[in-house]
DNA sequence: ACGAAAGTGTAGCTTATGCTACATTTAGAG
DNA sequence: CTCTAAATGTAGCATAAGCTACACTTTCGT
């Protein structure tokens, strides 16, 4: 007999996801540097960071942090878990990388700035090698 | 004295906007290659294609019909208008010049695919231009 | 010509990301 | 110490993109 459907299998899949998996590297990223550069890291820094609403920030920061990348408290600043400090420094390694290809490739450094940020997390382990490599032999395999 | 507070000037900006424009960039890439390839292109194509139910589909070739990129009546196919064939023809040559370009940065055929997908929505002009003499010239600027 | 299968559309839910408006807490000036 | 400004939180709305379930067309085989 036909059963109940099945509750759903995956609730959220693909381009969602995806996007998701983005924008918590993009925090765990700031969180990471702005931490460094004063100490701690307020809500505020990074709604003016990323050109969003503190609210937007706000929610996102709950999402991480159920997410078990970060730490905070109401009114408090936020820092990173071991796990947000692993992804942070994994994410940053790639983005600079990505940045100084891009530079070597002859691009402006206004524009590397923006597209690395674009492309950095479309970058395969595979093509951060291959772009490694470039930036150290200076020329194809 | 204070107004009364002006209306939305901005609906939705950033990082919606930005996802709204790579998925009408997918979609007329899409269509327009399996347009040529099939000779018209049917939402269950698209749906396959992207790996999404045709419902997602059917709702996104609404919105971009309402921003005139394309052209479709129920149950019949999807055709681009002159703007969508603008937009697709522009999108498929970026596509085509940052996956040979990966490819002869010595990425192998799979991975330069999948990535190529991703990285194409945030190469600027600057960058494709950068890409392009490098295919040409081999070397460094 | 009919009935089933494939395709498409509609209703309604979810999550993620934006926002404004308003409430609350914290911190700093006086 | 108080009182205000800045920071943060909450409520509520919008859009985009994902889904299932169900309804309706089209098409095609018999």
């Amino acid at each position: 007999m036909p059963q109940k459907p099945l509750p759903p299998p995956d609730p959220f899949s693909q381009t969602r996801a995806q996007h998701a998996t983005e924008t918590a590297e993009d925090y765990v990223e700031a969180i990471h540097e702005l931490t460094n550069a004063k100490g701690e890291c307020r809500v505020q820094e990074l709604a003016r960071h990323f050109n969003v609403s503190h609210v937007t920030v706000s929610r996102t920061v709950g999402r991480l942090q159920k997410d078990g990348l970060l730490e905070t408290a109401p009114y408090k600043p936020i820092s990173l878990t071991a796990n947000g400090r692993k992804l942070a420094q994994r994410v940053i390694k790639r983005h600079k990388i990505v940045l100084e290809f891009l530079l070597a490739l002859g691009v402006d450094k206004k524009t590397a700035r923006i597209d690395s940020e674009g492309i950095e997390h479309h970058v395969s382990d595979v093509t951060l090698a291959a772009m490694k490599r470039f930036l150290k032999d200076g020329a194809l395999p």
